[in-house]
RNA sequence: GGAGAGUUGGCAGAGUGGUUGAAUGCGGCGGUCUUGAAAACCGUUAUACCGAAAGGUAUCAGGGGUUCGAAUCCCUUACUCUCCGCCA
């Protein structure tokens, strides 16, 4: 969330930021909500301390006639105050993090400004079939029954396929792990309060979110709400950071809506495996580890050779606690384009500027060398997602017989193989 | 899953109904002493919110209750520990 303070001393800004942002949050309401809250709660206070004034030392009956009566009007107050409480979070919740100065402010989610390509389409010379088609033919995916056992959108991995999965969480994690992250395998499952400090919300209407039944549990949707809660409600001491931290866990999204031509196979599923960049760092040096991220992302598909490209989030993609968001969007031979054409670029990586969006709800501050606190900030990054990543390597490796190279990086965690073939 | 014990400030650890936001020790910070350091001694040392300030309110794991008054009594949830059971 962002500071109530910064609403009130920057309230137009504010409203600016959330139209381009998309995002639909009465913000004179809020002002208002929290105003009358303030004022409730001062007059509460002000209760107490007669109240606790006169309970001090041992009361006469009078007393106690008194402090009974102002008891009835504490009661009468609270409630009050508790739903006005509950309201001014629930908007707060809604605003959007600011906006970094350089991201394109626009209202069309199309308006991604691509800021680099490295390699380019692959060519072939024969017709590149789907990684539904290749999997199909070489046994790699059991879609069929993983609805049958699970559901639609669940799946099986089989074979080379399910060796490269893990081949590629290894190859990712070891390449982070050389840049000096600390290595985690998080818990799959994360409190509702977690999710919702980190500005997700598992009980809202667009939740992407599998809940627990008769718990407070929800599956994590990616890794980055395990490891934002790790430090939750601490004091890190400013030596200590930046914290660079890289998980490997699975993630679960409810993902509603049917298939189309546009996410077929496993483009989009319920559950996936992610390797995942965390850090947390002072403010000033937010920007710099954004930059650290994004070069560690792409420097992990370089080394797979996937020809990919680097997109910007404009305003109306940006997710609510990001300040900037950058994606690496990976060549896929088997995605269409449109009607008629294929190939096509899609989302692999993504990674976000969270600033003091996420430790102002999860109360997690930076102790200054001079003593000072303030909220650090939090930014995230995927190192590696399984799902797209063995599309990605299927599609552009595959040949005109129909095997598949698998990529040199990935061959010492597969046992040296070179090829998936029949 | 069963039985029991616990959860207090940065840490350790007192405190079982009334100036206790909380003794004491350690640690931290400042000072005295010293050429410097150590030791010793003196002082200081939680957080959030409201307020211009004085000050006020809340917080002794979370929530609820009893009471004029709760760290202290009751209920409940979470977590930790011990023993038993089960299990990869």
């Amino acid at each position: 969330m962002i500071d109530i303070k910064y609403i009130i001393d920057h309230t137009e800004e504010v409203k600016e930021n959330c139209k381009y942002r998309l995002a639909n949050v009465d913000i004179d309401l809020l002002i208002s909500k929290y105003k009358d809250k303030i004022e409730l709660q001062k007059e509460l206070e002000s209760l107490q301390a007669i109240k606790n004034q006169k309970s001090k030392t041992k009361p006469t009956p009078e007393t106690i006639e008194e402090i009974k009566d102002i008891n009835k009007k504490i009661e009468e107050i609270n409630p009050k105050l508790i739903s006005l409480e509950m309201e001014v979070k629930e908007l707060l919740f809604k605003v959007p993090n600011l906006t970094h100065k350089d991201v394109i402010r626009s209202m069309n989610e199309d308006d991604n400004p691509v800021l680099q390509i490295v390699g380019e389409p692959t060519k072939f010379d024969f017709k590149p079939k789907d990684h539904v088609e290749l999997a199909e033919q070489l046994d790699l995916i059991d879609l069929e029954r993983g609805a049958k056992v699970a559901g639609n959108k669940f799946y099986y991995l089989k074979n080379e396929l399910a060796l490269m999965e893990l081949a590629l969480m290894q190859y990712a994690l070891d390449t982070v792990v050389k840049h000096g992250f600390t290595s985690f395998i998080t818990p799959d499952l994360a409190k509702k309060d977690i999710l919702e400090s980190l500005g997700f919300n598992p009980r809202g209407e667009s939740a992407q979110i599998y809940n627990i039944e008769n718990s407070d549990l929800s599956l994590i949707g990616t890794a980055e709400i395990t490891m934002g809660g790790y430090h939750a409600n601490e004091i890190i001491d400013e030596d200590k950071l930046p914290l660079r931290y890289v998980a490997f866990s699975h993630c679960f999204r409810t993902e509603a809506g049917a298939y189309s031509k546009f996410s077929k196979g496993i483009f989009r599923v319920h559950q996936f495996s992610k390797v995942e960049m965390f850090a947390y760092t002072v403010p000033e040096d937010g920007e710099k580890m954004h930059n650290e991220f994004l070069n560690i992302e792409k420097e992990i598909f370089k080394g797979l050779k996937l020809p990919f490209r680097v997109i910007d989030h404009c305003t109306a993609d940006l997710g609510s606690p990001s300040i900037r968001t950058f994606d690496l969007e990976a060549w896929m031979p088997g995605k269409p384009k449109n009607e008629t054409e294929m190939g096509n670029w899609a989302e692999v990586t993504s990674t976000s500027n969270c600033t003091d969006y996420q430790a102002r709800g999860l109360n997690i501050k930076v102790k200054r060398n001079s003593g000072e606190k303030e909220y650090l900030y939090t930014l995230n990054g995927t190192a590696i997602s399984s799902a797209r990543a063995l599309i990605c390597i299927m599609e552009n490796y595959q040949t005109k017989d129909g095997t598949i190279i698998i990529p040199e990086v990935l061959r010492k965690y597969m046992g040296d193989r070179e090829i998936i073939k029949r």
